[in-house]
DNA sequence: ATATGTTTTAAACTATTGTATAAAACATTT
DNA sequence: AAATGTTTTATACAATAGTTTAAAACATAT
């Protein structure tokens, strides 16, 4: 049961299947799949309960299809910005700035803080509790950004070892979801919390110095 | 519902009360806290479903004492391969050293596979969803830990910068945090992985030498 | 206006949940 | 053996879950 003024005022009005999937998002990363029941969501929409069957078939597939809307974008916009820094023709491409660049677009739209959505616990949970066929997770958004940010970072430092070049964007994914989930628990903590909150975009920087180090580190010959 | 092949052998068999714990900890570290009913866990202990409630008093404090039996020791096994590494007397003590310790130590008890029960999944759980009242996660392991390693770290680095020591570490347990996840999500998902599965220990020791790499770009001064 | 197709509604259904209870079984002490 | 205290059992309870259904409301076209 959830308190009743979760309600939403929606940006995209378009008819209760809309108002449905935008309440289901929220009460989703909110309160996780088994968290919010079907009434909840109904109510938050303002709809009658058998709407979300009526038009989704089943709580289930309103989940996926609460997913479907976020992923592939997810993945297209951090391939482009791989590919927009790679593109700079002119001299040689900065380390720090493909790792800035890909860190910003990864912690955007987890974090985008309107309507008080956040993906980021969405995924989290997603996570560790696959509801999703692992194919649509891993082989759609993994696996390509993976590949792409893997060519990016051989082509940026020549002399990386290849052999350590996922361990390498492990470790700055790693980063990364540990400062998202950091930042979230900040903000969902009850008011006093003796560790120093933390500027996010000063955050992402040392991310990028510390990893950029990191990945000097396995650099072969001359410095670059 | 459970299926019911969850039964387990328990190597403590003091009682209802042991066995309940062991069979709660499994089935909450693999299905979560509403994931899994007393009726399951009743079921995988071989006892009514009443005990949980005669033992514990509902099922919220069962949870409670599952973590109990882990939080503890867990701060306290890290912050002592903290100090005994900087114990070391003669010479100076090595920053990958350290590293390699807290590392080891933060790892594994998580990684725990007797019994196939990982604490990972129950923690990465209780990240998101904060459960426990907020003091016993936070200020009992986190902050004093935390501290444990600041002073550890700035000892062995004289010359790192004091303010970045706080990011320095959420870089590390970040890595940390997400070779586990990485790991344990190998090890549910279903055979085929085009990810190609790394070793364990190969993992740490990379994370190691990437986070001394990374600590070393805040040192100013001559090398160390 | 009538008819047809779509959307919305209220109610019911079955299943499962955490908890409570009162009797039974067991163990221990007197 | 009787009495007392502890543990275990079967069962009941109220609450909530996801889903279904059949009628009502609505819209659109004939």
């Amino acid at each position: 049961m959830i308190s009743q003024d979760d309600k939403i005022k929606y940006e995209s009005d378009r008819g209760v299947k809309g108002r449905l999937l935008d309440a289901a998002e929220i009460l989703f990363c909110e309160h996780g799949f088994e968290g919010t029941s079907i009434r909840d969501i109904a109510a938050s929409a303002d709809c009658n309960i058998a709407a979300v069957n009526y038009y989704f078939g089943g709580k289930e597939n309103l989940y996926m299809d609460v997913w479907r809307r976020h992923l592939i974008p997810m993945r297209d916009d951090r391939i482009a910005s791989i590919e927009k820094v790679m593109s700079k023709k002119k001299g040689k491409i900065k380390l720090e700035d493909l790792l800035k660049s890909f860190a910003d677009t990864f912690v955007g739209p987890l974090m985008n803080a309107d309507r008080g959505s956040c993906l980021s616990r969405l995924m989290a949970r997603e996570y560790i509790d696959r509801r999703l066929p692992t194919n649509i997770f891993v082989d759609e958004v993994m696996t390509p950004t993976i590949s792409a940010m893997s060519g990016a970072l051989i082509k940026t430092c020549p002399h990386l070892d290849k052999s350590k070049v996922l361990m390498v964007i492990f470790s700055l994914v790693g980063q990364l979801v540990h400062l998202v989930h950091i930042k979230v628990m900040f903000e969902q903590s009850d008011e006093d919390m003796d560790l120093p909150a933390f500027d996010l975009n000063e955050a992402i920087n040392h991310i990028v110095k510390f990893t950029g180090a990191g990945i000097r580190a396995y650099c072969k010959g001359p410095k670059q």
